[in-house]
Parts: structure tokens; sequence; C-alpha cells
DNA sequence: AGCTATTCATAAGG
DNA sequence: TCCTTATGAATAGCT
């Protein structure tokens, strides 16, 4: 068929088909923007040729156009209940996490002795015994703790008084004629002091102060406690 | 012009507007979908009438065409950043709630005398203290409670000798010759209970029960008690 | 890209 | 909305 009416279907000749895809796509372009002017009419066209590449009109903003597309055919409701769905999830999530925040501040206020204005007695009761759990099993855990550094002490103070010793013979051996006082060992343990200076707030171990030395340095360190 | 070339304006006529448009409408979509077939390509057209109708053709799915139209032109970039935002405040406020329990929850266990193994003497030592405080506050609001209560079972007690009095008296007055066992008061108070039976595990107040009768029946509701 | 024969689209009218 | 018809526009195939 030369020069005349064409078979609407894929034109297998590339060169062909490529003159053709250029030619038809500004014709209709050129149909799409005669039918927005003559008719007052919102058009657009998009167009990818088979290699990928975009062609667009629009007689407007393409976006616009697009927009109004999607409010009419809810093109939007495709992608976006994925998104919505996962916002409510993340919603209830959230509220399931701030009843329990809740619950857990209610509780621990209770623990704490506070809000007490709306328990009954026998919720009184609950509190009181399981506080009085709780104490005992701190107490012994603290018990715990004091006895392994009581021990840990004994070992140290054994550990000095050998070493005490080994210098009274080194000094007795090196001394000349001046005779020396003998050395003492003060444990002070400053978590059983009730007194203010001594007492570390928030150290997060026991400190034990080891002084080793003449009977007046140890005073002079004492003198400091009013 | 009668029959021929038209200039490229707005028609004014409104109805040959209308048959204008009606008929290049039908034309584009022919020549769009006559591209796509011959030449392979994605098209798509969209037109809005005037008067605000939505036609429109693509040749395969238009959601499909106006992502990979998105994909091209980065249009949606506009308008997802926003929920994108929105989401990581969602989850940045998440990520806090959990911390937040995590606290509470260790918190409230170490009230509870659990998870101790990793405090320290001090930190003990300041568990042991709140408790002890929260101890002594809930039962001074125990004590509290239990005064109050006992305020009005006095107030009953002597409302009911009184009355008991007062029959003793119309007994007396209106009895024949049959003596009459005197009747006795007793007032049991279930929370103080040890034994199971008068024991109500969540009720909110102090129940309390008042017996009166003759001993024979008094008797025989004691010995439902093991 | 340009040309031209041919088909197609469509304006105007019924 | 559809049909008809005259006419200009679009474009297939060629260069």
């Amino acid at each position: 068929m030369v020069r005349g009416k064409i078979e609407i279907k894929k034109i297998e000749n590339a060169t062909s088909r490529l003159v053709t895809f250029s030619k038809r796509r500004s014709g209709l372009f050129k149909k799409a923007h005669e039918l927005s002017v003559l008719c007052d009419a919102q058009v657009s066209a998009i167009v990818f040729s088979q290699s990928g590449r975009l062609y667009e009109f629009s007689s407007s903003e393409m976006e616009k156009i697009i927009e109004r597309y999607g409010r009419f055919s809810n093109f939007f409701v495709a992608e976006r209940p994925q998104v919505e769905r996962y916002l409510q999830e993340l919603k209830k999530e959230m509220d399931r996490m701030v009843k329990k925040i809740n619950f857990l501040e209610v509780n621990q206020q209770k623990l704490m002795g506070q809000g007490l204005g709306s328990c009954s007695l026998a919720e009184l009761q609950d509190i009181d015994s399981q506080i009085e759990k709780s104490l005992s099993i701190v107490r012994s855990r603290k018990a715990e703790l004091y006895a392994d550094e009581l021990k840990k002490l004994k070992g140290k103070e054994r550990e000095l008084l050998n070493e005490r010793s080994s210098l009274r013979e080194e000094q007795i051996r090196e001394s000349l004629m001046r005779p020396v006082e003998p050395l003492t060992l003060y444990i002070c343990d400053k978590d059983k002091t009730e007194g203010g200076h001594c007492r570390t707030k928030h150290s997060s171990e026991v400190e034990t102060d080891l002084f080793i030395g003449l009977p007046v340095t140890r005073l002079e360190h004492i003198s400091h406690v009013p």
C-alpha cells in the first residue's frame, strides 16, 4: 500500500516507526492544544516512547491537572490507604503506650506513697505488704553487699598489717637512734556515717577511705568533721 | 467562514463549542490510541471540559502512567515529604515513649525489690530510704482509714446499744411470765480476721458484720468457721 | 527534513 | 446526538 490508508497495528520497521512516532506525537499535541483553546478545556497528554523517553503536553500545569484527576478518579486512594493504615497502626500503638505509661506512673506513685487518696484499705494493705516485701529484699541485698565489702576490707586490712610489719622491721633495721611512733590503721566507711561531709550522694560504689599514718595526721583529718 | 479553516481561539458560540469539544475530544483520543498502537508507546490524555467533567484516555493503566510520570518529573516529591516528616515525628515520639516505659518498668522493678543485681550500695540505700518513706506514708494513710472506720463503728455501736435498751424495756413491759435471755452485740471486723471465710479479697471498704440475737444464733454462725 | 498523494478529521448545516 | 458534505489537516511513503 503505497501512499494511503494504513492498518492500525505496530509498525514493524523501526525507522518508519520512529518517524511516525515523531509526526503523530506532534500531531497529537497540536490537537490537544487546539482542543484546549477552542473549547476552553484543560487538556494534558503524557507519552512515553518505546525507548522510555517522556513527552508531555499540558494546557496548564501538569501537576494541577494530575491532582484534579486524582480527586476525580480517587487515584490517590490507591497508594494512600497504605500510608493511612500505617499511620493508624502507629497511632494505636502510641495509644497503648500512653496508657501503659499512665498505668506505670500511677503504680510507681503508689509504691512511693503518693496519690493514695483513692485507695481502699484493701489496696493499701496490698501496697503495704508489697512494700514490706521489697524492703526486706532490698535490705538483704544490701546486707550481701556490705558483707562482700567487709570481706574485701578484711583482706586489705590483713595485707596492710603485713606490710606494716615488714615496714617496721625495715625501720628497726635502718633506723638510727630516733624512735618512731607506731603506724595505725583507720577504716572509715562513709556509707555508715550519719554526718554530712563524709556522705557521697550519688557515687555508685561504697567509698571507703583508708588512712595510714601517724596518729597526728589522722587527728588532723578528723578535725574537719564539725 | 463556512466549511473550512477555523481560527484557533475559543469558540464563542456555546453550542458550537460543545459540539466541537465532543468531536475533537474523540478525535484526540483516537489519535492517542493510534499513536500508542503504531509506535508501541504508552500514551495517556486527560481532558477536563469547561463544565468540569473528566474525560480520559490511556493506553495502559492511567495510574501506572502517572506514577511513571511522577518518577520522571519528581512531581510526588512535592507532597510526600510532609507525610514522611510526620511519620518521622511519630517514630521519634514512640522512641521516647519506649524509653520512658523501660525506665518506669526498671524503676518499678527496683521499688518492688527486683532486678537489684546491678545496683550499687548507694543506690540500694536510696531505694531503701524511699521504700521506708513510702511505707510510713502508706501506714499512716491506713491508720487514718482505720480510725475513720472505727469512729463509724463506735457510732453504730452506740446506736445499737440504745436500741437494745429500748427493746429490753419493751420486752420487760410486754413480757408474760417467760424469762428472756439478754441480747448480745457482736462486732466482727472482717479485715482484721486472719482466718479464711471472713476475708473479702477485693472489697473496697472494710466490711463489718453486726450480729444481734440470742447466743444460740451467734454460735450457729461461728460454727461455720473451721 | 521536505514533498505530495491520499486519507482523515471536522465545521457547518440538517 | 447523528448524518451529510465540503474542505482543510494530517500523514504515509518517498526522496
